[in-house]
DNA sequence: CATCATCCTGACCATATGGTCAGGATAACA
DNA sequence: TGTTATCCTGACCATATGGTCAGGATGATG
């Protein structure tokens, strides 16, 4: 029974408590910024002593560097939807309903992404000059081919995906003040529904999608 | 000479550290949040002891709070021209003008103020839940009667106005990836008058404000 | 000029924090 | 079973931080 597992044990327990101690790290991070989270909140949260964390990661700097690269991560696989289409309302309306979802169910890593930009990005600086120029000047492209095709009005790409990140995010980062506004209540399933639709709807007709492909929103 | 200044030189001595002091700590708590700022930091930056600044505002967080009232009546301000307006062309437009000139007037205010509301408003949770609440069950109201009049499509404004609110803000709490996208540049006078043309062009466009409205922009 | 309130600050303190380390526990493996 | 690599942690340390305070400077007031 247990000789599959026995070679993978300890390998195992590596894996499973860094998952632990970064889902934690993560929260911690969003909830308090990175000059206000501690390593002691973070292992009690994690339910490890604080000598456990440095035995898996060195500094916090270290820790907290991890934290926003899977972040990064899931940034990344959620724009791959924005590939495969043929057309800004297929297109953008699947990389806003796909980054909408991730505000929704991981709100955390989306405070601590804006917390570092906003604090100029002094970890992952390279990472913006890097993978993110290169990401976006290739979906830059792309929309400037929908423009050039006819497809949407001749609107300024770059503004147009600012604006995308900025409404989709805003869920996640400010979550506190909308639920605020919601009679102190998480937005409902049909709320959810309800936001993705609007957005949906004003930027893509926004943008000069015809009214008949807004109707399968 | 002296005599109109002279009962008053105290006072003003008072009046004039203390805006020292405010301007340098919402650029310190902007750049490193509340738990990165320190009181020596912010001394520095002010030019001042910090046993000074302890003798003006008692504590981290009494100057923290003042910081944060400040940004908020800022914004307040701003949001008069919406009220003066007759249809959503004129208001919203105004309004978008005015959120991005103090973004890129005062991006360091609309970083702290994001980043205290990013972390559960802690200070400020009774600001948002009365003062915010009123003003914007007020602009909602306003919105609903443009849209029974016709003036623009049935959009929930609630959603609208997060789209406004994100989307201006945006500019100033991620002005360190809009300028590392902008081959590390900050945005010139032309572009921030091509953010706002775009911005204001999709939003109202998508809420259905006639083309013949769209052209004065 | 004398008195008083306000302003100013170097030196100091208690506490919290990131990080270290020696030594012990556990499991893989020969 | 003995050896080795990995895992675990209580106790400890150097430093940084928010905040205090006694005493001095400055300007208002009468």
């Amino acid at each position: 029974m247990t000789s599959t597992i026995r070679p993978l044990k300890k390998k195992k327990v590596r894996q499973e408590n860094e998952k632990i101690i970064l889902d934690a790290a993560e929260k911690v991070f969003s909830e308090a910024g990175y000059g206000g989270a501690t390593m002691q909140l973070i292992a009690d949260v994690a339910g490890l002593p604080k000598a456990n964390l440095h035995y898996y990661f060195p500094t916090k700097e270290s820790l907290y560097r991890q934290v926003v690269q899977n972040i990064f991560n899931v940034w990344l696989v959620a724009a791959e939807v924005f590939d495969s289409a043929t057309g800004p309302a297929e297109g953008l309306g699947a990389y806003i309903d796909a980054k909408m979802e991730i505000s929704r169910r991981h709100p955390a890593g989306s405070k601590v992404w804006a917390s570092e930009v906003m604090h100029r990005a002094p970890i992952i600086h390279d990472y913006l000059e890097t993978a993110l120029v290169d990401w976006t000047n290739d979906r830059i492209k792309v929309m400037q081919g929908w423009v050039e095709a006819g497809l949407m009005d001749p609107i300024d790409p770059r503004h147009l995906l600012y604006m995308i990140w900025a409404t989709t995010q805003h869920y996640a980062d400010f979550n506190h003040q909308i639920e605020t506004l919601n009679h102190a209540q998480p937005l409902s399933d049909k709320q959810w529904q309800a936001a993705k639709r609007n957005i949906k709807r004003i930027i893509l007709k926004g943008i000069g999608v015809p009214e008949s492909e807004l109707s399968r929103l």
